[in-house]
DNA sequence: CTATAACCGAGACGGTACGTCAGGTCTTCGC
DNA sequence: GCGAAGACCTGACGTACCGTCTCGGTTATAG
């Protein structure tokens, strides 16, 4: 009863892990698409078969071989601002998108335009955990009265995170820390221009 | 002589769009993944080697194909208010990114991330034009004094339009019209509460 | 005490039936190059382990499955005439080469074209009895004066059974009653014609 | 118009010819059942495609290299005597089953056995051509009659030669030059002792 | 009555070969 | 001399079986 099923042979965490590492080492010599089956099993040394029994397709095993080596590395930073604790996160998400191991998750995007079921999970085991954190974030911020209570937190997360994932797969732009630091400002502030905080002032500004 | 060569036969306009009117119509069927070069070829009626002659690869044959066949869908709003411009453009991408063409894009995002060299042509040939529309209706609400004019223009563009392409990367949310009138409203006015408006003052003053 | 090694479970007689019987099926559907021991394993409900522990290889399995379940098929008459014996005894052979198990020697004598060791097997349990029993048919005709025992019987049994074995093997003519009794009338007189019947010397006639 | 369909490249003749000499060199060395079309496609240094576009399995491959390598090996001797004439010819056959290349002759027979469009294949290149020499020797013999004109051709040439092909197949009995010439002998004088030379009896009434 | 041992089913394992597919290159023609 | 057609080599695909190996569990004898 060592298992769900207990009859037969049970599965071997030696091939399991082996395939897990092998995957991860050669996703840091070249991107996902380049990685074949073949190699995956012939570095760990172990059958093909045994990696199609487990894993629909190598995407899959690149996700686990990346979730596994690498937990927790959300920085969840709590000081007192819900603005510093984005700007802070943000920072740590950006040096993180510029890590090897960074680089791997563009291609989990990639691979999850033409496999929803991939996108699914993807978005589980990666997307959801960090966009928990980024909750939390988010609901002290409007406890403390920081952010306005009036936006949904989804739309929230997304105005924080989405501009930096785009350049980070569209590559248009560059990505650091002061990019991090002017975006959270920003969004916090608000790009429109304060209509005049003067009294009596040419009010209709901005239209609406 | 017509061209630069006049010795030899010359470049089979026929051939040409047949190529780009096949890939299209594949494209309209199933992911750029799963379209091969033979495919096309194929139903083209063409050989093989005449599409490696003229394009390095399937996914630059798409960039082409989709390019041709879709000029100026690109809106460019001009209101006399920013906000609503952006707002008018947003609504106009979003729907484009739910149409079947739109669907196509993802898949040149997603192609990008292992050929810097198509990212970058995919940057140039669809991007940018895009980019120089918006930067155009930025500029103008600069010079209108809608929009604070201490934010670099490519920053704001990203906030703008990052947000809505990682909902159509990730999958993690809805895509609506509803969703482009909040964050472009959010956008403007910013997430953060006006600090402590002071005894007696205007309160709401952010506006909307 | 039983068998020689007494300590430990029994050899399960259940699933040596099951497995022949499986077996059995299985060679009446489909040629013995096609069948699988994971095939065999699994229609009898066993575990392939217990298919390799007691035979070699499938073909021994296929072996013990035809002779299992066909005893004594093999025709001994005995009518008082060799030639007629050998006639009566070729026709039930030509009919069992025709039927479904016939069919299944074929396989048998294939098998052994790789596997000298099966090929031995099958001459003992399969050849041997059926010649033993042709060797006495031939053994009365000698007796009775009506076969010349010049001939060694090895190769007088060759001479019976070997034209319709290549028939049946390489299937370039038909296998029925009529080429039984053709072959052994001509072999018995002879494929010579009797030189001068005339004047006085049938001597030296046939043979040399 | 080099060969009947003129557009697109030609079939390359150095990969067939290296296709063949890989397969035959294999065929030296171990059972047609153990070699597989990756090793042939290997050692040939070709593709695999390349062979299965040409032929159907394995076999085919071998017929085509077992009889390119090997014209008119089939003795046709003409000594005025139809006995002599069908003895030197199985003697010098046994001498082919006894040679490396013979022993490929038994693959191809058991590989027709679960493969009916081989077999034919084997019948029409490889037996056909034999009988037809062994046909025109019947002919001369019945011609001068040496034989009996009341068989069918096809009969005599299976008591000729199904004998030896049995016993190259099963393996039970030595195949060499002696057996030949006793056969043949045997097979024109017939293995019936001649009824009585005695006066007037016909006693046994074996004849028919 | 217990310990030991050989058996059993299930099934995962490292492998090998399968036959297919597509990639990208080349060769041979027709225009 | 370009462009079509298509044969070529290459290499990975995902599958099927191979024969071996744990597993947990069962049955039989030996002590």
């Amino acid at each position: 009863m060592s298992d769900a099923n207990c009859r037969g042979r049970q599965r071997s965490v030696e091939s399991e892990c082996a395939i897990l590492a092998a995957t991860l080492h050669l996703l840091k010599q070249k991107p996902l698409r380049e990685i074949t089956i073949e190699a995956i099993a012939q570095k760990a040394g172990v059958g093909k078969a045994t990696i199609y029994k487990w894993w629909p397709s190598k995407a899959y095993v690149a996700l686990d071989a990346v979730l596994g080596h690498m937990k927790a590395t959300v920085a969840a930073p709590d000081t007192g601002s819900a603005k510093q604790d984005f700007t802070e996160q943000l920072k740590s998400l950006v040096r993180f998108y510029n890590s090897r191991v960074g680089q791997i998750f563009k291609q989990f995007i990639a691979e999850g335009q033409c496999d929803p079921e991939f996108s699914k999970l993807f978005r589980e085991r990666v997307l959801a955990p960090r966009r928990e954190v980024a909750r939390a974030m988010w609901q002290r911020g409007v406890d403390r009265g920081e952010i306005t209570s009036d936006l949904e937190c989804e739309i929230v997360l997304d105005m924080v995170y989405g501009p930096s994932i785009f350049r980070l797969l569209a590559g248009h732009g560059p990505l650091n820390d002061q990019l991090a630091e002017t975006m959270i400002a920003a969004l916090f502030g608000g790009i429109g221009r304060p209509l005049a905080p003067l009294a009596g002032s040419p009010a209709t500004g901005k239209g609406e």
